[in-house]
RNA sequence: CGCGGGGUAGGGUAACGGUAACCCGUCAGGCUCAUAACCUGAAAAUUGCCGGUUCGAUUCCGGCCCCCGCAACCA
C-alpha cells in the first residue's frame, strides 16, 4: 500500500465569551466525521481545536462576572473542553488555547517576522466612540452617524496610534491563490464570494489596541503600550497549535512536527462558519503570505444552526439550544446523527427539539435501531452466524460498490448528508429485503434458503456499521461487535422517545 | 443602482429545458422477524408575481415583490 499524506484538519476556535453554542458543536461534530473517515482511509490525521481567549469582549465578560480575566478564560476554556467527550470528539484531538505560553510566542514570533519584512506600519487610527456608551463604535452599529442608544450625542472621533498590517498588498496574490486552485474555498458559491469580495479591493486593518485601553491581549513585541488585536492573534493559533516556529506541540518537542503537518499534508483543511469567510480565507492566507508560508489547503464554509423557519438563535427568542442538553437527552450519536444528515452540509439549517425528536424516532430508533434489532433477533435466534464469505460477496455486489461510491465522494467533498443518505438508503433497502424474501417465516419450510438470506442480512448489517463508525463512532463500533459476536443489543441501541 | 444566498406539496429539502423527486407528517392496505417498528399504495405543489425566448421552462432572459445573511478595524 502506498503511503498516504498526513491530514491536517482544524475547526476555528470559538471565542470564549458564551456558552457553547449547537453552532460550534455542529463544526466540531463535522471536522470530527471527516477526521474520523480520513483515518479510517488510512492516513495520519492531526486534529485540532481549542479556545480564543483575548479581546475586549472576553475581558468585558470577566469584569461583569467580577472574575479575573485568567480565571473567567480558565473556566470557559474548560467548559468548551467538555464538549470533546459529550460530542464524541477523537479523544486524541489537539486543544489549542490563546493563552497558552507556546502560543503566545508563537503569536509574538509571526508578528516580528511579518514586521521584518515590512508588512506592518503605525499610523493614527481614527475611532469612533459613544460617551453616552462610553464605548468605540463601529460604523455599522451607528444609524445616520448617530449612536441609536444615545442619538442626541455626537459620536467622538478620537484619534489613537495603532500598527496596520498591509493588506492592501494581497489583492493580486490572493486572487491569483483562488483563480489557481478553485477548490480552496467549498463550497464553490463561497469562493464566489470571497473572489468578489477580494476584487472589490482591500484596506490594511489595524492589528493593535492600546494596553492603557484594552490589556487582555498578547504584548506586541517591542512595544509595551500596545497589544495585538485579537483577529491577528487567534489565526496563528493553525500553525502554532502544529508546532511553529520550533516543533513545540503543548509544551513538548516534536521534531519535524510542522513541516510534516503543514507541508507534507498539503496544508491544513480548515472548517468555519459563514461569518469566517473573509478572516479564514483572506485575511489569515495575506498573514500566511507575509511570513513567506503556504496557504492552507482547504477552507470548508458551513451555514448557520437557525431557530424554526430560518430566524436566527437568540436567547432572547428563546430559540437556542444547548448541545449538551441534547446529549443528555438523547445521546451523543443521535446529535451527531442530526447534524450529518438532517443538516445542510453549507447552507442555514433549522434545528428544534421537535424536528430532532422527529428525525431521532424516524431514522434512528425505528430506521437503524429497529433493523439491528429485528436482523440480529433471526440470527441469534436460529444460531445462524455472520461469515466473511458472504461479506465479500456483497462488498463486490453492485448495489454495494454504489453506495460506497457515493459515501466516499460525499465525504471528500464535505457533503457529510449525501455520505449518510448513502448509508441510509441502504438501511431502507435492507429493511424491503426482510420483507420481500420473508426469511423468518421461510426458516420454518426452507431452512437452507432462510439461512442463505439471514447471512446476507448480517453482512449488510456489518456494512451499515462499518461505514457508520466516522459518523456514529459508538453506534457503528456497537453494530459491528454484535454481528460478529452474534448477540441482541442488551437495550435498544435508540428507544423510541 | 453595495455584495451574496434564497422563495418548489402541511414542514424540511431535490431536480435545473421535455410528464416535479425524496424525507417527515397524514390516510388506506399488507406483514408479524423487529423498538406499535417494517413493506406497499394513496391524497397533497397552477415550482413568489408579471412578461419574454422556446415546439416545450421549476429549469434560460428581463422586471417586480418578499425573506435571510454580510457591509471588513464587531470573534
Amino acid at each position: 500500500m502506498t503511503k498516504l499524506n498526513p491530514f491536517y484538519i482544524t475547526t476555528t476556535l470559538p471565542y470564549v465569551n458564551a456558552e457553547p453554542h449547537i453552532g460550534f458543536a455542529m463544526e466540531l461534530i463535522r471536522a470530527d466525521i471527516v477526521a474520523r473517515y480520513k483515518k479510517s482511509q488510512g492516513h495520519e490525521v492531526f486534529f485540532n481545536t481549542g479556545t480564543d481567549e483575548h479581546g475586549t469582549k472576553i475581558h468585558q465578560k470577566a469584569q461583569q462576572s467580577h472574575m479575573e480575566t485568567q480565571a473567567y478564560v480558565d473556566q470557559a476554556s474548560a467548559r468548551f473542553k467538555e464538549l470533546i467527550p459529550a460530542l464524541g470528539i477523537m479523544p486524541e484531538i489537539n486543544f489549542v488555547r490563546t493563552t497558552d505560553a507556546h502560543h503566545i510566542k508563537a503569536a509574538q514570533e509571526f508578528w516580528k517576522i511579518a514586521d521584518k519584512n515590512g508588512l506592518i506600519y503605525k499610523k493614527n487610527y481614527k475611532i469612533k466612540y459613544c460617551v453616552g456608551c462610553e464605548l468605540e463604535k463601529t460604523e455599522s452599529e451607528l444609524v445616520d452617524g448617530k449612536c441609536p442608544l444615545h442619538p442626541l450625542q455626537e459620536i467622538q472621533i478620537i484619534e489613537e496610534e495603532n500598527y496596520f498590517f498591509r493588506f492592501s498588498l494581497y489583492q493580486k496574490p490572493l486572487m491569483d491563490l483562488y483563480e489557481k486552485w478553485p477548490g480552496f474555498v467549498v463550497p464553490k458559491s463561497r469562493l464566489n464570494e470571497i473572489q468578489a469580495f477580494v476584487e472589490r479591493g482591500l484596506e490594511d486593518f489595524s492589528i493593535s489596541r492600546l494596553a492603557s485601553k484594552m490589556p487582555w491581549g498578547i504584548p506586541v513585541p517591542n512595544d509595551p503600550t500596545q497589544v495585538m488585536y485579537v483577529w491577528f492573534d487567534a489565526l496563528v493559533n493553525y500553525i502554532s497549535a502544529i508546532g511553529w516556529p520550533d516543533d513545540e506541540i503543548g509544551g513538548t518537542k516534536a521534531a519535524g512536527a510542522f513541516k510534516k503537518w503543514w507541508t507534507e499534508s498539503g496544508g491544513v483543511v480548515q472548517y468555519c462558519g459563514k461569518d469566517n469567510l473573509r478572516q479564514q480565507a483572506a485575511m489569515w492566507q495575506a498573514m500566511l503570505m507575509a511570513v513567506k508560508l503556504p496557504p492552507s489547503k482547504q477552507i470548508v464554509i458551513d451555514g448557520f444552526v437557525t431557530g424554526d423557519g430560518g430566524v436566527k438563535m437568540s436567547k432572547s427568542l428563546g430559540n437556542t439550544v444547548d448541545p449538551f442538553e441534547i446529549v443528555k437527552g438523547y445521546g451523543t450519536d443521535a446529535l451527531r446523527y442530526y447534524v450529518a444528515r438532517e443538516l445542510h452540509p453549507f447552507e442555514d439549517s433549522p434545528f428544534t427539539i421537535e424536528r430532532f425528536k422527529e428525525a431521532y424516532n424516524a431514522h434512528l430508533a425505528n430506521g437503524l435501531g429497529n433493523l439491528t434489532s429485528r436482523i440480529l433477533k433471526m440470527a441469534t435466534a436460529n444460531e445462524i452466524k455472520f461469515d466473511e464469505a458472504h461479506a465479500k460477496a456483497l462488498a463486490a455486489s453492485d448495489e454495494i460498490v454504489e453506495i460506497r461510491r457515493r459515501y466516499v465522494e460525499g465525504l471528500e467533498r464535505f457533503d457529510i448528508q449525501s455520505a449518510s443518505n448513502a448509508i441510509w438508503d441502504l438501511i431502507t433497502a435492507t429493511d424491503k429485503i426482510v420483507q420481500e424474501r420473508e426469511p423468518f417465516k421461510k426458516i420454518k419450510t426452507d431452512k437452507a434458503a432462510a439461512t442463505e438470506d439471514i447471512k446476507e442480512l448480517l453482512a449488510r448489517l456489518q456494512a451499515i456499521g462499518g461505514m457508520l463508525a466516522p459518523i456514529l463512532p459508538e453506534t457503528g463500533a456497537k453494530i459491528v461487535d454484535l454481528v460478529e459476536k452474534n448477540q441482541m443489543p442488551e437495550s435498544p441501541l435508540f428507544m423510541r422517545k
